[in-house]
DNA sequence: TGCAACCGAATGAACGTTCAATTAAACAAT
DNA sequence: ATTGTTTAATTGAACGTTCATTCGGTTGCA
């Protein structure tokens, strides 16, 4: 039985990430069905013993990536303040995307596809129980400005994922300091705001 | 002339318009050039007039959609403060994504997808002449933090993108203050950070 | 008369999916 | 242990459809 779930996994794993793999070098529709199965190295028709169609095998694909990131949500301590696990939530996520480039690429182009609003997030599980609280508790606490939570949202993933890409890119290198260094300049952001006195030139 | 170039035009640009309308909603794949060139109201045979194939109407479409973008970039002056005209870019850039809902879903597939790799970004005249030496001389002027100015691209186009997309998708409406305001905690951020008192509790 | 714009049926390649056949595994009975 | 039986996993050629692209012909303006 081991043997055999052994088997069941490794041919369906082998196949979600030979389509990530190709999706991400020649998108969506550019990976034949064909192309997946021999990256995979198995026979065309084996796809759809798992899978019921190439949509639902990019569904469930969704699911395997998105669960792939659940280990970068840091658990909330006594130890770190909460700036910190800010911080490290920020730097570790956008370390997790940098280090699965085929994921990231994957992820956004879900996320920007039409496949996005033909199925409604089934997976925010995560999402909702862990990453929501977090942040709302740091409004309620007083860390954050006080604003809705929704809007901490876009700024956030959306910088954690802009900063991956630009490094994937190529264009500049982030090392740790200065992945904690962007993430600083969110936390900058979104902190609540403390008297200031500015030192700069008042236009 | 004037005649012959309004056809010209005129075609083009319902072939344009109809690719932006029918990608947003079915993908780039998802897009036949039949149902193009029917949405557009030319035949099929047409689009081929005035493009080499299916990949150049996508590119060229880049092309068009981003310099629709140009309108959005301020003017320097000297009657707005340079925070001032940040808030402004950032709102206006965010407005027109969010007035221009199939331009922002067909940057992000575009984006996001093998095109960009395979077509080294062309037009970022646009960007190169405008865009980059108004924050590099933010930065010089002591307005922005000191920092690579590279650093402060992902945090802010991708921060624009997102609110965009967040007001979009329907979660939350954005009026013109909650952009401000969305603005403000990206400017907070990037801005030279002042000594600071702080009025929370530390942890 | 010539040339550019335009048309839309025809073409052929590519692709997702099916299915009849084959192999491997699991189990039961002897 | 061996055999027979059932069920699951796997194969890849074949099918039917879809789609980008072509091309011979038509229109209309200069």
């Amino acid at each position: 039985m081991n043997v055999q779930l052994n088997n069941f996994t490794c041919k369906k794993t082998a196949i979600f990430d030979s389509t990530l793999c190709l999706i991400k070098e020649h998108g969506f529709h550019g990976t034949p069905m064909s192309l997946i199965a021999k990256n995979a190295n198995v026979a065309a028709g084996t796809i759809y013993h798992y899978f019921e169609s190439k949509d639902a095998l990019i569904k469930a694909l969704y699911i395997y990536v998105k669960d792939g990131l659940a280990d970068t949500i840091p658990l909330e301590n006594n130890i770190l303040s909460y700036k910190d696990l800010f911080i490290q939530y920020w730097v570790d996520q956008c370390e997790y995307f940098i280090a699965h480039e085929n994921a990231l690429y994957f992820l956004e182009q879900y996320l920007t596809s039409p496949y996005r609003n033909s199925n409604p997030e089934i997976e925010s599980k995560l999402f909702l129980t862990r990453i929501v609280p977090f942040f709302q508790k740091g409004i309620d606490s007083g860390h954050i400005r006080k604003m809705d939570y929704q809007l901490l949202m876009p700024v956030i993933h959306g910088s954690i994922v802009a900063a991956a890409k630009y490094h994937l890119s190529g264009h500049y290198e982030f090392t740790k300091e200065k992945l904690r260094e962007t993430a600083l300049i969110i936390w900058d952001g979104i902190k609540k705001q403390p008297t200031t006195i500015t030192t700069h030139p008042i236009i």
